[in-house]
DNA sequence: CTTTTTTTGGTGTCATCGCTCCATAAATCC
DNA sequence: GGATTTATGGAGCGATGACACCAAAAAAAG
């Protein structure tokens, strides 16, 4: 057998960190999110982290290798009204008019910036920013993926007809979900958004199979 | 009588100008229109404009007002499929149909950038860039405003039901419009975006009142 | 011609960018 | 205690950002 790992927590090495790492990463990926990775400036990172340079280089390898995170973070953190909502009971209409619902409340939220930190970020940038342009561009396509996913499932259940056109719903509620982020950037209510959210969904009702 | 102006246009005074303002104003507008105020630099700028920096500030006052006029140019210019295809005739269902699809074609034209210059710009930005950022909210909204004065012309003509929520049924358009541009920008292709609008008019038709 | 007007090319400036270096501080290990 | 290890504070780096300055060039006006 092999020594079992020390289950009382060691306090490591050297001399301790004076912050937390999580978040410090939280508090930079609330200001990418409301400012994009190119409109925030190395000093206003480590000015709302409350660390130096040295503490900055000391755990995250670089400016960009920290937005990587700070999305990565967001995804799962901020994100899961999107997967959970998808997965919810009902039935595909009320899955994604649930999941735009939640988008809507997500998109205004009083304690967070507005809007969706993926949906409209990096759109617009330097080729110096390819990378994570790309990054970004994957992140919205794996959520329209599972969004087809679903609407797929739900051919399958018999709730869609057999001829539904999947990956094309899949990217008009992308190109909702993206839009509805716009608009909560420039300032749109909750409810402006839950009427966007609702107007979309309708397109789903109308092609939606009653058993 | 005031003495006649000039007809015949008598050359200017000084040096003559070794490059042409319009053009050059172009240039500068295709690259903002593909990396955004904050991802396009000043050597990027007269580097495509083939012009010394005392030639483009002889012209142009900053780069901020080189971005003003160039949003400008692009709303009068590259814009006008917008207004052109919602003063179109066959109703206000029609008319919109025509609009979204207009903009699938105008996104994915191959001797442009993708997307929509307005679309998509300075959602996300620094603090410094709140008047530019200002003024593109102030776009969308008045993007917005036209298609729910075409909405409010649409009920008046009997086309709409006299209930018809114009507002959000704007809001949802300029939505779906914003996001067909993210979707653009992202490699897109003409006929996804077109699907994309095709499913976001038939919200209309759904609720047109057929004579 | 000279004067006046306007544009141009080239160089310089000053702030900010993301990032690095190093001596020191604060902890554990022996 | 000393050695080792890790984190910190602070100064500073080269590159790039937008922009300013000025003498020279190229035209019309007198």
């Amino acid at each position: 057998m092999t020594p079992k790992k020390e289950c009382a927590p060691r306090r490591p090495r050297g001399r301790p960190p004076s912050f937390d790492r999580e978040t410090a990463l939280s508090q930079a990926m609330t200001l990418f999110w409301d400012r994009g990775y190119e409109g925030t400036s190395f000093d206003d990172l480590i000015g709302v982290m409350g660390i130096s340079a040295s503490s900055f280089y000391n755990s995250f390898a670089s400016k960009e290798a920290l937005y990587m995170e700070a999305i990565e973070a967001y995804a799962r953190r901020e994100g899961a009204w999107f997967t959970q909502a998808l997965e919810s009971d009902g039935g595909v209409a009320a899955a994604f008019r649930t999941m735009l619902d939640a988008a809507a409340i997500a998109f205004t939220r009083r304690d967070a910036p507005s809007g969706c930190m993926i949906a409209v970020a990096a759109t617009q940038c330097s080729p110096a920013q390819s990378r994570l342009r790309q990054m970004l561009i994957d992140q919205r396509h794996g959520a329209e993926a599972i969004m087809q996913a679903r609407l797929v499932d739900g051919v399958r259940m018999g709730e869609l007809p057999e001829d539904a056109d999947c990956a094309g719903l899949a990217a008009y509620f992308s190109a909702v979900i993206n839009g509805m982020g716009v608009q909560a950037r420039d300032g749109a209510c909750r409810e402006k958004l839950q009427h966007i959210g609702s107007l979309a969904a309708s397109v789903l009702q109308g092609s939606a199979r009653s058993k």
